[in-house]
DNA sequence: GACCAAGTTTCAAATAGTGAAACCGACGGG
DNA sequence: CCCGTCGGTTTCACTATTTGAAACTTGGTC
């Protein structure tokens, strides 16, 4: 989280700062960041002064400890509102839901990992916003595989370059080549499957949702355990969670672009 | 929106860039951004691309237009998490609704704004992150004048100088003193109402939530209609209120800081 | 094929950022 | 009571980054 390797400008490590206090829980001390970061005392300095001038960092007065702004979930407000699938997604996730009654996920691709950005859950009732910005690794999710699957070669690439490939179970796919075979395999079916990659027990079937241009948006996917569902049952469900990813993905080009073609 | 007194150095042009693209609903062109900043072709298209190769804008390649990036989504789940006194005070919002039935509003000051950060709807079931992050106007709503009333004199200067005093009913507080000795009622009181003076028919009662120190750390409110019922039966919940901000504000401080005094 | 609008690049001048070091106030022994 | 230290803040000469007018592409139109 503290690797960087170009920060360009100042923005970029004013943002690198902002993120240095996210990565922590809770308010941090100002030595606390000046260990932690590479940036000399006065610069540091600088940058949290400019980030809480702007509203993006808080400093309590008491402790002297900064956290991150109200700037910023304003900002979170409407990131979440215009950038994300979730308030276009919503209504066919609740569809979704209904129709399997298993766990569903929506996410979208951030720098080779996993963004989740909305999700029903099976059992208990939906929680608030907390359960979504969660991050998870792109190799071994269902779908992490799904959006692998579709990205460009630069993209790809990329992306891979920033996979740990840690061997979370046993069916972790946990080299690269395997990891190429299984994306040329979710290419040919048109789903991905997590079997088991990530947590033992828990078993997906994922699938991409592409642009008209052939873009990777997003991924949407239908979670269940061994204990309650086998990956047939599951993949029955394929052809229904591509048919509402279609639907996400056609809703999503009229609503951000009414006046286009 | 447009309105920078202020924007000290390239990180506040930059975040002041987030905030236009923000403001909008919908992706944006760069040529329309262009007519509504003040800055130059070459500048803003610079921090255009500083925001997008840092992630926190996200440049459509098919229509080239720009959108919040998936690292302001990113970040937005840490502030909510951290910064807001959403998480901390979900359950109490929840007793409080029980309790009462009615309309519950959590919020928080951003520059002379309320920003409601979370709320508990009397009639339909929970909505997501959607609802939060919402801003409105201090003077005429009764967490805005909560929180204005126990601000130390600079603060509440700061704040009193971004006030529109528009009147958005008849009941509305139009003028700075009006507003003052409004305050001093609510210190003496201990409590705020909103006598319709935000919208008609809508009236609330809202208490300060106040750390330790005494420093204003958020509002609380109940909000209901003249239709359903009077200031008088609201004023009964006062107490209640009371006891629940103060319970937030105790979490609040040990969740913040567990390790301090 | 010339014209226009939108987006991208250039380059010298000027501004804003840098960071070693000095400074300050609070704390805690000795 | 004084001295050393620790967290935080400020200074200031040095430099790298940012600036923005203008030139240049690109792609679409008449």
């Amino acid at each position: 989280m503290a690797a960087e390797g170009h920060a360009d400008g100042t923005v970029g490590k004013a943002l690198d700062v902002l993120d240095m206090v996210a990565s922590h829980g809770r308010p941090v001390r100002f030595s606390d960041l000046l260990t932690q970061s590479a940036y000399p005392k006065a610069t540091l300095y600088r940058l949290l002064q400019t980030l809480t001038h702007q509203g993006m960092l808080t400093l309590d007065p008491d402790t002297g400890a900064y956290a991150l702004g109200v700037r910023l979930v304003r900002l979170a407000h409407a990131a979440w509102a215009q950038s994300s699938l979730a308030p276009i997604a919503r209504p066919y996730l609740d569809e979704l839901a209904a129709k399997t009654g298993e766990t569903i996920h929506l996410a979208q691709m951030d720098l080779g990992q996993v963004l989740y950005v909305d999700k029903r859950n099976a059992a208990k009732p939906v929680e608030m916003f907390a359960q979504a910005g969660k991050v998870g690794p792109a190799y071994c999710t269902g779908v992490g595989k799904a959006m692998l699957a579709y990205l460009p070669p630069e993209a790809l690439e990329a992306a891979l370059a920033r996979q740990s490939f840690y061997r979370h179970t046993p069916h972790t796919l946990a080299s690269r080549e395997a990891l190429l075979a299984e994306l040329q395999a979710i290419r040919t079916r048109g789903h991905a499957w997590d079997r088991e990659e990530h947590e033992t027990g828990i078993i997906c079937c994922a699938v991409p949702i592409l642009s008209r241009s052939g873009r990777v948006i997003g991924a949407l996917s239908v979670t269940s355990t061994t204990a309650r569902t086998t990956l047939d049952t599951l993949g029955a469900l394929a052809p229904t969670i591509k048919d509402i990813a279609a639907k996400i993905a056609a809703e999503a080009e009229s609503w951000r672009f009414p006046e286009q073609v």
